[in-house]
DNA sequence: TAACGTGCTGCAACCAGTTGCAGTAACAAT
DNA sequence: ATTGTTACTGCAACTGGTTGCAGCACGTTA
């Protein structure tokens, strides 16, 4: 079988616990023993067993990592963030979705209690109810949803939305529409929260609406009688269904209504028109959510958003 | 702290053996027996320590899952199913980035090897002989890869290939490029090898390349100045890399120059012109790779792929 | 010289399960 | 009545580390 700490201890004529501790404990054992056990386990190739060693101490050097869909390209530039922070810790990251499934969603985190140090649940879709009873299972870090007492890392999608809006506004729209998300999504409400407001801006909202690029589409038709020049999306995903969507309508953009993305997840140069949206740090809130729930430094982080202006808004087609 | 076999063990007045077999090896134990445990079991809120389990037993009922580039849209849907399969078996996932750097490849595999059960390593970069030594440290299933031996997933992208140029030939090109992927890619390799021999059609190859957008905007120069009229790329990032590279040297797709690419992750339907593709079932390949390495079927299972031809491919624009 | 502190190491219990072996009771076969 | 078989259950060793406690050698201080 592989080799032990026994196998090394008994190559350097020390106690096993001398071995143990040149690994968890280093400062408590003489530099020259340290050496001397240090090049044995080397050359015997060891290598500590986790299994054993979690049994003792309680903790696994793993982490959970959860978000509402892997195949949306918002996450993965997030979940490879995390995963080379983790790495870098000498953590494992086990990545599971929820398919937006609130039920999921703690189903998951049960599954995982047992195993890992915590959790980093990305974008749930649970209620504040329910994630008040998850959080105490286990330290857990938040991204995009706010609970008190628990560490957060959200970014700034209010400010960036409101942006959006002003973006529009500037470009002489009056009417827009804003198309929310999910009912489950606190962004969604910030978001919602942030942009009714706007100076000089009417702003009808249509949803909750799926998440999706199959969202966008299907929610075309309202968008279209809503008598709006401008729209701004839950995503970019859902943005890109939009745009679609109206294209198969008869309804151009920019040319007829402007549309605008959130989290700048679609970065293909390709698409026509080029999406405005508001980019999100997602590479950042990765390694931070990471970062924090290893070092369970309680705190909330916002990251800033920005917007971007490409192709798919331009000023509105006659006078109002 | 947590409720353990003991506890269910004194709360039903048997010994700590028969709590643990009634979970791992039932039917050595007494129906009422059982039953009584489990219902004890079940209002303690016991749950079966793995790490306890998996120091006596040395498994883990853990995977690891290797990519090359979580950021590839290639690879997410695969996980999304790798990770649902191995949920509905009890399993958990570990997913890892090598950054299509062969020694972390290496580096991953050694970090994962003493807490999972088996590897799923996807599209690896590494050469036969390092993956030779790899795969004999514990049970592995590569996809898109064939090392002799070994179980073994993959596309049958050869064939796909082969149709592409096919249908590049249908349409009356009779000189075109095969934008080839990284070099340690097996998929690339077969892909050469596969449309090198088209009747009626010259094959210039150009590589080997970054499979990313990038990479195939870098090689837009080497394109045009190349005499082709149609083109392979080694997959969708590389082709729509290309598309936009080409239109900045002011030629167009497809009215210059067709393309193709490979894999059909790009689904969006919003890409201009939109991508003539060979669609791989990633998802599937994901789902049958985690399959077989917890049935430990050895086999070498090869899935289909089919062109689907959009709006990147035309015929050339003059009598050749 | 005695008392004390310091630095290192060994001892052994402990973590939460699994499993080979032995023991027991009930029943069937001889 | 004896033996054998079957079906369960208990005992205790074992997995590979960690860690509180004790012991020991050595140097310091009173």
């Amino acid at each position: 079988m592989a080799v032990t700490i026994r196998d090394v201890a008994h190559a350097c004529g020390v106690h096993v616990s001398t071995v143990s501790r040149t690994f968890s404990a280093p400062h408590m054992v003489n530099a020259e023993t340290r050496t001397r056990v240090l090049t044995v386990a080397e050359q015997l190739g060891y290598r500590p067993n986790r299994a054993a060693r979690s049994l003792t101490t309680g903790r696994t050097h793993n982490l959970g990592l959860i978000v509402a869909d892997l195949a949306n390209p918002f996450f993965p530039p997030l979940i490879k963030a995390a995963q080379a922070t983790a790495r870098a810790r000498d953590y494992h990251l086990f990545v599971a979705d929820t398919d937006e499934d609130p039920a999921k969603e703690e189903e998951l985190v049960h599954a995982f209690s047992k195993q890992v140090d915590g959790i980093v649940l990305c974008s749930p879709r649970s209620s504040n109810k329910a994630l008040e009873k998850l959080v105490e299972t286990l330290p857990f870090v938040l991204v995009n949803r706010r609970l008190r007492g628990v560490t957060t890392v959200v970014m700034d999608v209010a400010r960036g939305a409101r942006t959006a809006m002003e973006h529009l506004a500037g470009l002489g729209h009056r009417r827009v529409a804003l198309v929310s998300g999910p009912s489950g999504s606190w962004t969604s409400g910030e978001i919602r929260k942030a942009v009714t407001d706007v100076p000089g801006l009417e702003t009808v909202v249509i949803g909750p609406n799926a998440p999706t690029e199959e969202g966008g589409v299907s929610v075309a038709g309202q968008v279209a009688a809503a008598g709006v020049t401008g729209v701004l999306a839950y995503n970019d995903l859902v943005a890109i269904g939009l745009i679609e969507g109206l294209d198969e309508l008869g309804v151009g953009v920019p040319g007829d209504i402007s549309v605008i993305g959130i989290d700048g997840s679609i970065t293909g140069r390709l698409y026509r028109p080029k999406l405005t949206t508001v980019a999100m740090p997602t590479a950042d809130a990765g390694r931070m959510a990471v970062d924090l729930l290893i070092t369970s430094m309680s705190a909330a982080t916002v990251l800033e958003t920005h917007l971007v202006v490409r192709e798919s808004t331009a000023p509105p087609k006659g006078p109002p």
